[in-house]
DNA sequence: GGTAGACCTGGACGC
DNA sequence: GCGTCCAGGTCTACC
């Protein structure tokens, strides 16, 4: 198998775009380079750790939606590795979610239908996606970006010995070996060391893998999915509405001081924060089964309108930026 | 069922 | 340079 290969991507894809599209981009394992619009990002494979490559070169023309995108790995892929690839790529940037979809949301949203927006990147594990939200509760952003880079430098592998990507996100199986106090001293992580730790313990293994398969089945009714999240460590009703959303159930809506900030300084809310919070679910509930994704690019359009396209967001500059504080009005 | 306080880190601020 | 305060969501004990 040669180290490049294309995949096709859905006839609305852009990869700047979608890709930039929500918050996990800027954080270790990823990396997106603004000058070249390429994703670098370090993936663990059955063949060993690999560093890929991503672009969408529009071999001149001027326009980029659907364009396939082409792969570049750090190393020589087999057939059981390219397969791989080419399955958490998919999952990363929801290249299986049908344009049909989107435009759907549009039909509801219209607001969005000019950009396009409504692709939500993600994570190329619900595993990491998991982790990535524990890390991101009760913290200010700067020390989630230095949570998860931390956590890939410790416990994930190494992939390459130099550019902007290193090592890969670590797996369920060596966080659920990693002593909590090593995660603390380490990774920075705080009173979450015991509860990565027991989190990563459910979701390593054989029975691991078939409690993801699980939640990622989209067979698996709603309300039975939620308390299950609920039921792991660390995850509570926002971290859990957020990794709904990650698994591609919009209508419930991760709330945070952020939704707050937002609902007074943009929407013009007002009242106490009990008060707040009913008033943005109401806000956003004729939205229904895509009242995540209307909230989450409001919020996104009012992040752009300060910092610019989000694709000209650095990871190391720009990106560490986004707290309620910084961006108050 | 609702609420108060602890948990931990890093940044802001005052001295 | 040091100490204090604060932001942030989850968890537990208590009413």
């Amino acid at each position: 198998m040669p180290r490049r290969f294309s995949i096709p991507a859905p006839g609305d894809f852009v990869l700047r775009r979608d890709y930039c599209s929500y918050g996990y981009f800027l954080l270790w394992p990823n990396h997106w380079s603004v000058a070249d619009e390429v994703v670098t990002r370090a993936l663990a494979l059955p063949g060993g750790p690999a560093v890929v490559r991503i672009a969408q070169p529009t071999e001149g023309r001027r326009e980029k939606a659907g364009r396939p995108l082409a792969i570049e790995a750090s190393r020589t892929l087999d057939r059981r590795d390219a397969a791989e690839v080419r399955a958490r790529l998919t999952r990363m940037l929801r290249l299986d979610e049908p344009a049909e979809r989107i435009g759907e949301f549009h039909g509801v949203d219209p607001r969005h239908q000019r950009s396009g927006r409504g692709r939500l990147m993600r994570s190329p594990t619900l595993f990491e996606d998991l982790i990535k939200t524990v890390t991101s509760c009760n913290v200010q952003w700067p020390s989630t970006v230095v949570m998860n880079r931390r956590l890939c430098e410790v416990a994930g592998d190494r992939a390459a010995d130099e550019g902007p990507v290193t090592h890969t996100f670590p797996s369920a199986e060596r966080l659920a070996r990693t002593r909590p106090g090593t995660l603390r001293a380490r990774c920075r992580v705080g009173y979450r060391d015991a509860r990565i730790v027991d989190l990563s313990r459910r979701f390593a293994g054989e029975e691991g893998a078939r409690l993801a398969g699980w939640m990622e089945d989209p067979a698996t009714p709603d309300d039975a999915l939620w308390e299950a999240l609920l039921e792991l460590p660390g995850i509570g009703p926002y971290a859990a509405a957020n990794v709904m959303q990650l698994l591609g159930r919009y209508h419930r809506l991760p709330l945070d001081t952020e939704s707050l900030r937002h609902g007074r300084a943009v929407l013009g809310m007002k009242g106490t924060d009990r008060a707040l919070m009913k008033r943005l679910h109401a806000h956003y509930a004729p939205f229904g089964p895509h009242a995540f994704r209307s909230y989450w690019f409001e919020l996104w359009d009012f992040y752009e309108s300060k910092h610019g396209p989000s694709w000209t967001w650095h990871r190391d500059t720009t990106g560490t930026q986004f707290t309620a504080s910084k961006l108050s009005v």
